[in-house]
DNA sequence: GCATTATGCAGGTGTTTACCTGCATAATGG
DNA sequence: CCATTATGCAGGTAAACACCTGCATAATGC
């Protein structure tokens, strides 16, 4: 994950109302872009620009269904984050679980 | 942590510039100012900008001996970024781990 | 076909942000 | 004390951003 995809992700999360986007699509994913600015109580143009940032950062797919516009999450981009990122700062204690992952796979 | 916190620490960490200052902390904790700047050849105002915002999210404390500045990184919100926001999209993983740590405990 | 519905596209405005320059202040060392 | 050094403070500018309104287009169902 390069530092721009890492940027572009970042932003994406930086604001509040992207993030509860994400949380709604987690619950139910699929959306329309109707269903989405009803929830959120916002233009659909504003919706529509969060949306294709949440898209640009690949934290969502659009996909084309007749005239509806439907939205899927994809968590890929917020494990990388973690993994390539968060965990940096994380060490001591992601190493004390996999220690005892690894542990736990010898005795078994 | 409130959704307001949240919305700091993720700005805070959605500029790359910033995100690699808190790597070069990690790397060396308690540099000064003039260290930092002198780095990442950038006018020492816009490190400042920088730093005040990193400090506002609590990622990193500034403590000031004589006439210094330095700079000491502070990981905890990006564990409480992780804990209870980015896991919620990483529970099936995460929860095989705790499953894996609490059966651990358990024979121990 | 035609009304209805779902969305696209253009653009406007006020705020925030990321960078800078210039000058002021305060601590240090000889 | 005075030059040097480390930082503070004020402000300026260009770009990005988050919100909106207005109008255009395209799919649907009767």
């Amino acid at each position: 994950m390069a530092e721009v995809v890492l940027d572009v992700v970042f932003k994406a999360l930086a604001d509040s109302t992207r993030r509860l986007m994400l949380d709604r699509l987690r619950q139910r994913s699929g959306q329309t872009l109707g269903d989405i600015c009803e929830q959120l109580q916002m233009a659909r143009q504003s919706a529509t620009q969060h949306l294709d940032v949440l898209e640009q950062a690949n934290l969502i797919a659009i996909v084309r269904r007749g005239r509806e516009r439907l939205h899927y999450l994809n968590p890929a981009p917020i494990h990388e984050i973690y993994a390539r990122w968060i965990s940096e700062f994380d060490k001591p204690r992601l190493d004390a679980l996999q220690a005892i992952k690894a542990q736990a796979e010898k005795e078994a």
